[in-house]
DNA sequence: ATAACTTCTTAATCTAGGTTAAGTGTTTCC
DNA sequence: GGAAACACTTAACCTAGATTAAGAAGTTAT
């Protein structure tokens, strides 16, 4: 069965016909393991659902250090909100962790998608809702806590996730270089 | 004129019968500086507009530590997102800066406002994409800037606040503490 | 298989920002 | 209007985490 609708269906029930409408707006792609599907500077068209598969999003600073803003595995979405909203220029890269199938929405399609189907205006709503309390929690855990702790709680929300993903990646989305992730673990295995 | 109804209009266009159902969902009231909206533990029970003064919110980590999560001065909505949707205990304060009126929306009156008028629906996502987007950037410019960078784009942004906020709640926001915040500014004026 | 690349580790050294503490304004409020 | 409470400053010292560098261990592609 559609993950996409399984998903869906957790928070809006759709009839039949609807569910149909929401596929005709959707495209389904695979992608190898390192594919870039989005570069910084480019306007962020399509908002990505993953059936298979891990991508992630992260920006390059100043000093040319990567900083990773969110990891998708299957059922989550991935896109740059600010870009994919305003439909300017962004500042994200969103690459392929792991071989993937990813089902593609278009800002246009969604927002289409919107007024011919009220009820998927509401599951977005929902989604977006979740996804700014995860994010503000993550913005307070930053500010309270040490690395430490931080990677403590990243385990327990992404127990699967932590074992298909390399260390620097995970050290990145804490906040903290790979040197001193490597040093904080080895510190922790002694305990 | 109505400034809620003012910045709705920005997003979606509501009759004005539509326009008096959301005002009868709604209640105004006035607060003191000082006073707490909401207390760690509580249940969120309102989403708060703002027309004068300003609120801000906050968490008080392990160590008694404060950190601003956000402002609301007139024209923004403030609320403890995690508690105000799941409707569980939260844990931030929402407390009141400078004597405030507020336009007050309860959880259940929101709710069936969106069905009742579904541009409210509308209106809502929007400014929880928005929401999202800022948060996200904050996350982001707090993992790729120093502290000094990061009051830079605060006074750039909150232009017209930061005259209005005693410093350490500065601090707070941008993540250092009251005396490295002092230490900063006095290097700044070196310059 | 092996060269080339990337990831991970360890260790020495460094620094942005924290902590503690003490002193000087400022509000606040009986 | 004066004492308490709070906000800000300065300075000495401290530490979590950064940086640099160099080697070891995995991966990838030819």
């Amino acid at each position: 069965m559609n993950l996409l609708l399984e998903n869906i269906a957790k928070h809006v029930s759709l009839t039949t016909e609807e569910q149909e409408r929401v596929l005709t707006f959707t495209e389904t792609r695979h992608y190898k393991a390192k594919t870039l599907l989005l570069k910084e500077g480019e306007i962020c068209t399509h908002s990505y659902f993953v059936t298979k598969g891990i991508l992630r999003s992260y920006n390059i600073d100043e000093n040319g250090v990567e900083h990773v803003v969110s990891f998708a595995c299957p059922g989550w979405w991935i896109a740059d909100m600010y870009s994919f909203l305003s439909q300017r220029p962004g500042q994200l890269y969103i690459e392929v962790n792991e071989e993937a199938e990813v089902i593609l929405l278009s800002k246009e399609n969604r927002d289409i998608l919107f007024t011919e189907v009220p009820k998927m205006e509401r599951f977005f709503r929902i989604l977006i809702e979740n996804s700014l309390v995860a994010n503000q929690q993550r913005l307070i855990d930053n500010l309270s806590f040490t690395a430490e702790a931080r990677y403590d709680k990243f385990t327990k929300k992404y127990a699967e996730l932590v074992h298909c993903l390399p260390q620097k990646q995970i050290a990145s989305y804490i906040g903290v270089t790979p040197e001193f992730f490597s040093k904080m673990k080895a510190r922790l295995l002694k305990k």
